[in-house]
RNA sequence: GUCCCCAUCGUCUAGUCGGCCUAGGACAUCGCCCUUUCACGGCGGCAACAGGGGUUCGAAUCCCCUUGGGGACGCCA
């Protein structure tokens, strides 16, 4: 039989962190068994959902390239079918209406927390047989059984084991007659064949609820992996707080999808000692029932070195494209500045992102105003401007602008003035990027170009006298 | 509070049926080397089986309890 998994988000938010990890390992059980992943947004709840959300989520899934075989399906344009399936467990006694307020429906709440108890619905209307026009309001409750135990065979967890008595009868349709989460997913993934169900732990109590309706519908039921959920640094759930979780934002950062996939994947499953798995790997190598049961925490360090490694390994071409993209939309034109293949070669392994790595390339292609002053606090004293003027005219009389001139120039200048190779190359550096931290001098003033070098160092001969 | 779940370095984790574990790798951190800047890289250091009981010749590995953490208890999903 082929596997059908399922990533159905919820769309009142960006896709975060942790829903991003969980359809990642939908999509690679798919792929590992050469089954589907279906994609549906689970919009029941009008009120909070928004087109907005929908188009983050599905710009995050195709940054990520985690394609979808059905769908994309909306349950709002399912309620037809929700409304038959309610009906027929209405017909059938395994569903009944309930005119509960939810004033009463909350006042029993807290005086079953008050004497100790979980909190759930008492059963008033169970009974009762209401007809839906005369009471009100009316939404309609899932008879659940009330003895026995639900037991299911979790892929990740083993097996699971909840008694009927702790579970309660749910609403399955709200007084407007549209379906709740639970009615919905279920009828969902019996309609759409799902055969596993992969999803966080947070789920894990509504399994056996699941199970017991898709047994009143007289479905087959999907194997479930509930996959530990990801922490945030101080042990509490991933949330706004801990930074940056949306996907969106860490293509924004200048993460690579590769890299945050590579990373995701590794929380919770592992391969041996191994760290880095390009897509195909982790196809061949991820298995459900590998996942850890333990929580995991997020860590943007190990995230950033793994981007980093994905950066260095790049096709150089691609990472120029993409990084004169981003250049592009910072409104930075590249015609004045070296070719970005060069550029890209050189800082490769320079960066952890794709945006710390523009921050560093930044004037190869504009003009910057202000020198780094902790740089220039270290590099420049009183003779630094006549090293500069000394050293510029030495450049200036070069015909061939390439580093190999470049660095023999400034090596024979520094011997012949009796300073150390720092004396020099340092001030040079800030005087035409800013700072004193760049690739060697020669190829920062190779791909600064003679011109715009030249010109720079006569700048900083002059704010460099007037500041010492 | 009630129910469910989890528990190896600061973090992600390895740890096949208990012996090969004086617990391995990676990130972070610290030191050294390379480097006439900063990185990359190389080498090395620090660092963990939550605690207590069992079972066993032998437990990080099995069982129980305690502690700690997480999740769920909605006309949200």
């Amino acid at each position: 039989m082929q596997t059908v998994t399922r990533f159905p988000p919820s769309p009142t938010g960006y896709l975060h962190i942790g829903g991003a990890r969980t359809a990642l390992f939908n999509w690679l059980y798919a792929r590992k068994t050469g089954g589907e992943m279906v994609l549906r947004i689970e919009d029941t709840d009008r009120v909070r959902s928004t087109r907005k959300a929908i188009d983050a989520i599905l710009d995050s899934m195709k940054w990520m390239g985690l394609t979808w075989d059905k769908g994309v399906y909306y349950q709002t344009e399912r309620f037809d079918r929700y409304r038959d399936i309610i009906a027929q467990l209405l017909d059938q006694d395994k569903a009944y209406y309930c005119s509960c307020s939810k004033e009463r429906l909350k006042e029993i709440r807290e005086a079953q927390r008050a004497k100790g108890e979980k909190p759930r619905y008492d059963g008033c209307c169970r009974n009762k047989r209401l007809n839906p026009e005369t009471c009100e309001p009316a939404v309609v409750r899932f008879r659940n059984p009330q003895h026995g135990s639900v037991a299911f065979n979790d892929v990740v967890r083993d097996k699971v084991e909840f008694a009927n008595n702790e579970l309660d009868d749910l609403i399955i349709a709200r007084s407007d007659g549209t379906p709740t989460y639970n009615l919905s997913a279920v009828v969902d993934d019996m309609d759409m064949g799902v055969t596993h169900v992969i999803r966080g732990e947070d789920h894990i109590n509504n399994t056996p609820r699941q199970i017991n309706i898709l047994e009143a519908l007289g479905s087959p039921l999907p194997v479930y992996a509930h996959v530990p959920l990801i922490l945030g640094e101080d042990g509490q759930r991933l949330s706004k707080r801990h930074g940056a979780v949306s996907v969106l934002q860490y293509r924004d950062m200048g993460i690579l999808p590769s890299a945050l996939l590579n990373y995701l994947v590794r929380l919770g499953w592992s391969h041996g000692d191994q760290e880095i798995f390009d897509i195909d790997e982790m196809i061949e190598l991820f298995d459900i029932d590998k996942i850890n049961k333990s929580p995991a925490t997020f860590d943007l360090n190990k995230l950033l070195w793994i981007n980093q490694q994905y950066i260095v390994a790049m096709d150089p071409s691609l990472l120029a494209k993409e990084i004169s993209k981003r250049l592009n939309q910072r409104g930075i034109g590249l015609s004045n500045g070296p070719q970005m293949i060069y550029v890209v070669e050189i800082m490769r392994h320079r960066a952890q992102t794709l945006e710390e790595m523009i921050d560093k390339i930044l004037y190869m292609y504009t003009d910057f105003d202000q020198y780094d002053s902790q740089s220039l606090d270290k590099h420049v004293t009183g003779s630094t401007s006549g090293i500069l003027a000394r050293i510029m005219t030495e450049l200036e009389m070069l015909e061939e602008w390439n580093s190999a001139e470049i660095s023999r120039t400034i090596k024979k200048f520094a011997a012949e003035q009796g300073i150390r190779f720092p004396e020099v190359a340092q001030p040079l550096r800030i005087a035409v990027s800013g700072s004193a931290t760049t690739p060697s001098i020669d190829l920062t003033l190779w791909l600064v170009g003679k011109h715009r070098s030249l010109q720079r160092i006569e700048k900083a001969i002059g704010s460099f006298s007037k500041m010492t």
